[in-house]
DNA sequence: ATTATCTATAGATCTATAGATAATGC
DNA sequence: ATTATCTATAGATCTATAGATAATGC
């Protein structure tokens, strides 16, 4: 077993890693701190040498688990439409553990009074930004409402599609909302 | 204090009310079963004579919460906009005690194995089917899919707008999504 | 000597149960 | 006599801390 400092980042990193998915997963409470240092091969009590408090920990997985859709965000200006298809996706819908904590950590993020919050905030912010930017021209606060729409649309159906217990209209919801969210990327639509 | 049959039955639907409201603000591990009776104004003790375990009243709360959305899910079919204007506001975002529990406990539901998850299921079928039956006439495939869209867009935007700190930012993704989810039920458009 | 991790445990929950108390209802 | 509710508590968590152990690093 290691005792370096070099292996004490490492193993910092390890926890936080293990946390940004166990907390997507089960939610921000419903996991312990003793089965995330188990996982990460440790015992309960290291914790507290490499975090003040369960918060702090809540904090940085936060952090950590939105750097998994930064190549994500990115690819919205550059391909929109491919974007949406690896979003709203059964792959997608399969892997909260990995995937998107905008949606996996949603109701909890509105129960929170953390700095994680603003976090958060921050990144939708940004998000739509993305969104907006990828639309057909038209004017800017229709392009605004748009990009609400369409992550309202990202977050509702990857969180619908995980909720329902029937494959079946979960894959028609992933489905039916990508068709959709895909025809108001591409078409110009006639407007009164 | 009541120590009757009907007080009791009463006093059983108390406990039910309280936790409806609270699972759906503080999720359903988010609040003990001490908490709800103290609310409902009585003590712990007396919980199992009502139900016969936890996850019982989670199943008793649940389809309670669902009544809630009972006259909003009726009015679909007759005023779409508004029953739009009603899901997609501040108000509703402001209320989850008594708001959508569709919404509420979506993360939560992703995560359960209990018959309420079906019932869960059920309803969002049947919500699907009537937001399909309010748009405008296309084939039927498109009128599924675009109720998958406006489905998941009430329930992104509403629990976007819960988790941000910035109210304008929230109230820019309620305005932004229901003018275009407006948009969508009245407009025919072109079509290639 | 310092420190990264471990074992052990205190104190605060939370679910569920046991037994007492005080009403109802035959 | 029955039963709705209460007080009290067992047993299982969970967060956080204290002190021991065994490695690193000057």
């Amino acid at each position: 077993m290691g005792h370096s400092q070099a292996d004490k980042i490492a193993t910092h990193q390890r926890i936080v890693d293990v946390a940004a998915k166990r907390f997507r997963e089960h939610g921000i409470e419903g996991i312990s701190i003793a089965d995330l240092m188990k996982e990460a091969g440790l015992t309960v009590g290291g914790f507290y040498k490499h975090f003040s408090s369960r918060e702090e920990l809540v904090a940085e997985a936060f952090e950590h688990a939105l750097h998994d859709i930064g190549p994500w965000e990115a690819s919205i200006a550059t391909a929109p439409r491919q974007a949406m298809r690896t979003y709203i996706s059964e792959t997608h819908r399969d892997t909260v553990a990995t995937g998107c904590p905008i949606s996996a950590l949603a109701n909890d993020m509105s129960r929170s009074t953390s700095e994680s919050r603003d976090i958060y905030t921050t990144r939708v912010r940004r998000i739509l930004e993305q969104i907006s930017k990828a639309l057909p021209a038209e004017d800017n606060a229709s392009k605004r409402s748009e990009a609400a729409l369409i992550l309202s649309a990202c977050v509702g159906s990857i969180t619908l599609s995980r909720a329902v217990s029937d494959p079946k209209l979960s894959k028609q919801i992933l489905d039916g909302t990508l068709t959709k969210v895909l025809e108001l990327l591409s078409t110009k639509r006639n407007r009164k």
